[in-house]
RNA sequence: GGCCCGUUCGUUCAGCGGUUAGGACGCCGGCCUCUCACGCCGGUAACACGGGUUCGAGUCCCGUACGGGCUACCA
């Protein structure tokens, strides 16, 4: 039979990584068993479930390319995929196990049961509703029923253990003397969780539920209603939690940790989906950069950790980094792009020329950043020039005698020529090395100087031509050309004492 | 409190009875180089504890400790 699984988040607040990480895994794990991936809204919390956070989510799934075979907006055959929208499944069902009597209504204000939960915790047991509706008579039902007291449906639960074998912990056992008499539907008629999920998930046909740690003590629940339906029972399996630096499970406290703020951090949908993966899964080989298709491929269940992980923010960095650099340059440009204009670097709309310097401004970028966030910082120095900023290093350098010979030559040649190519430039400074006899450190120290006014940057052979055709360009922000960047420096050292 | 689940370098993931306990991130050092970065090479560092089982245990069993989850008319 071909796998079906669900991924079943309640549109409550927006997507985080825990949900994320389970939504890949039920991807990846249909992907590569060719099944289906189902997705579906458990909106049943009509005071926390929101519309803003259903888009949230559509948006941030459709960024990782979690696409759902069956859902929300393309439909399928065993919809309607909002819970919400189910609600005559769920009394259907209700009905059908109350006539055969494996349910019943509850009277008992949610008062008188705080009360009853209070006493219980203290003398230090654990609470399970005492069962009191359960033997009532026909007649003091009517009874209750006239005075207009709306009842909730309890399934009625023997004391017994229920086991299970859990796809990914192994075999499961849990006393039903921990719920007891639990309840399925509401005052209100709406379905509790675990009514509904059961209900969806048997008419979803979905053969494996897979879900986090935290729906562990869920399971025998569930298992008792399928049992009470007569429904086929799905396979479960439960992963483990992903937990902040504190050892706590993962949650606003550690700061943002929705998908949408990793976006904005600037982590890209391959490197955050691989990081993801790669939080209780591995591969069998040991490979940690991996696509996606590598990802659908390699997976299996057999891999996932049974143990909790906390997020590591460098190893998420990391990842992110070799996506980056995997990304083909155009794309690459047209990610970082935004953030260009954002800062009114460059216009909203390139010319050839703008395009195809920007390339290189993009090349020049990418080996050098973990996040999109960083491009523009790391660009920096081809947009500006500030030589004032002196710094100890930069001191030091310019004490060397042959410094200023060679920043007073590159000023006085580069303002005649064309120095848009690599070669050119290269073939002036074996020029200004030939006639001052100046080599290595002492020469390119200073050069880098003098058109960069910083100690570090990318190679100035890249670098040098990228500022030279965007001096030439119609940008926002005026590019100034390496010479004029030079003749500047001569300036701002003349002013400070220097003799050059 | 009760129940369930977990415990290998700082972090992450290998290991599925016999290994010098391995990889990755981070950190440190080196090489490359005009600097930084990239890349390459090397180093650092772990089986929570106590009992068993076994010729032999990180690997199996039982305790203890620690961590987490659940304990709702939330999901």
């Amino acid at each position: 039979m071909s796998v079906r699984v669900r991924f079943a988040p309640s549109p409550t607040g927006k997507l985080h990584l825990g949900n994320v990480r389970t939504a890949i895994f039920n991807y990846l794990y249909s992907k590569n068993k060719k099944g289906t991936f189902i997705l579906r809204l458990e909106d049943t919390d009509a005071v926390r479930s929101t519309d803003e956070s259903i888009e949230g989510l559509i948006k941030d799934l459709k960024w990782l390319q979690i696409e759902w075979d069956e859902g929300p907006i393309i439909g399928g055959d065993y919809g309607p995929y909002r819970q919400t929208e189910r609600y005559d499944i769920y009394q259907n069902h209700l009905k059908k196990l109350l006539e055969e009597d494996k349910a019943y209504p509850c009277y008992c204000s949610s008062q008188a049961l705080d009360k009853l939960r209070e006493e219980a915790r203290a003398k230090g047991v654990n609470f399970i509703y005492p069962g009191t509706c359960r033997r009532l008579t026909e007649k003091e039902r009517k009874e209750r029923e006239a005075s207009g007291v709306k009842p909730s449906y309890r399934l009625k639960v023997s004391p017994h253990i229920v086991s299970f074998k859990d796809l990914i912990r192994g075999d499961v056992s849990i006393h039903t003397n921990l719920f007891g008499d639990f309840i399925i539907v509401r005052q209100d008629l709406s379905p509790t969780y675990n009514f509904a999920v059961v209900i969806d998930d048997s008419l979803m046909k979905v053969t494996d539920v897979l879900r986090g740690e935290d729906h562990l003590s869920n399971t025998p629940k569930q298992i008792l209603l399928y049992e009470a339906f007569g429904y086929e029972k799905p396979n479960f399996g439960h992963f483990s939690m992903i937990l902040g630096p504190d050892n706590a499970k993962l949650s606003k406290r550690h700061g943002d940790v929705s998908v949408e703020a990793f976006r904005e951090r600037g982590f890209i949908p391959e490197g955050l989906f691989n990081a993801l993966a790669l939080l209780g899964w591995s591969d069998p080989e040991e490979r940690e950069i991996l696509k996606k298709d590598e990802l659908i491929e390699r997976f299996s269940l057999e891999r996932v950790n049974k143990s909790a992980a906390i997020f590591d923010e460098n190893k998420f960095r990391y990842i992110n980094k070799q996506h980056i650099l995997c990304l083909p340059l155009k794309d690459f440009a047209n990610m970082i792009k935004p953030y260009f204009v954002k800062e009114g670097l460059v216009n909203e709309s390139f010319s050839d020329e703008e395009e195809e310097w920007f390339l290189k401004v993009a090349e020049i970028v990418q080996k050098r950043i973990s996040l999109l966030t960083e491009a523009v910082e790391q660009a920096k120095v081809i947009f500006e020039f500030e030589p004032s900023l002196l710094n100890d290093e930069i001191k030091a350098v310019l004490q060397e005698e042959d410094c200023l010979k060679v920043i007073l030559s590159y000023a006085l040649k580069a303002e005649k020529r064309d120095l848009t190519t690599r070669e050119n430039y290269i073939s002036l400074v074996n020029e200004i090395k030939n006639e001052t006899k100046i080599k290595g450190k002492n020469l390119y120290h200073p050069l880098r100087i003098c058109v960069s006014s910083s100690m570090s940057g990318p190679d100035l052979d890249q670098l040098v031509p990228t500022i030279e055709i965007g001096s030439k360009l119609n940008l926002p922000v005026k590019i100034e050309s390496t010479s004029q960047r030079a003749w500047r420096y001569i300036q701002f050292l003349r002013e400070q004492g220097y003799k050059i």
